[in-house]
DNA sequence: CTGCCGATTTAC
DNA sequence: TAAATCGGCAGA
């Protein structure tokens, strides 16, 4: 289990967007663990982002944290009743993240089941288990994260992020792109092509 | 303090 | 296609 280092968040925000795919993603909540392999992200860079929160400087109470040492959490309350999770990217004073978008949940199915859904996993009918964990706001609600989880260190014990995990193959498949989903109002950065999945 | 809007999801 | 639902932020 190699938890990934500061390093790994430090590097350019797309090459942490594209490479963060395939890695698992781990929380120790309140009912147990839960992993879950990552198929699908989206990088926003505040510098050049008319998407990004933080676009052209823009510090507030909430974006503060993309400011701040990589290899940190940024979440954020959405429509009213979503969260949406980000990992902080580039050196400190840079404004970038990397918004999880998508998981394929490998461990701790019952206890996500019960936070998204309120049933077992096994009760799920097969629209709900394709409808599980691929959006940022339901994975957020299958994992249980909130705004407890903002500012929370990804080298810490409660989140982070592995490259492989123990009796599971990290099986590499080709990596697509494209254009963002929902920031439709951002004028030319709405056609930046960072968004990666499989 | 007021008012608008959103990196979404779900039901109709 | 539209409703749900409220924090964040800009402007008065």
């Amino acid at each position: 289990m190699d938890k990934l280092p500061r390093s790994f968040y430090l590097q350019d925000t797309l090459t942490v967007a594209r490479d963060l795919i395939g890695t698992y993603f781990v929380v120790q909540g309140p009912k147990g663990e839960i992993v879950g392999r990552i198929t699908e992200t989206e990088a926003y860079i505040g510098k050049v982002d008319k998407a990004c929160h933080a676009y052209g400087g823009k510090v507030t109470p909430r974006t503060k944290i993309l400011y701040g040492s990589p290899g940190f959490a940024y979440v954020y309350f959405i429509y009213g009743m979503y969260h949406c999770i980000n990992v902080v990217t580039e050196p400190e004073g840079c404004a970038a993240c990397v918004l999880i978008r998508g998981i394929d949940i490998v461990e701790g199915k019952d206890i996500a089941s019960y936070q998204r859904y309120n049933c077992s996993f096994k009760d799920l009918s097969p629209n709900k288990i394709k409808n599980f964990t691929n959006g940022p706001g339901k994975l957020c609600m299958a994992l249980q994260i909130t705004k407890e989880q903002n500012g929370e260190d990804l080298l810490g014990n409660n989140l982070y992020i592995t490259k492989n995990i123990k009796g599971v193959e990290n099986i590499k498949k080709p990596i697509n792109t494209s254009k963002r989903i929902g920031i439709d109002y951002a004028e030319e950065a709405k056609d930046f092509l960072w968004r990666y999945f499989i």
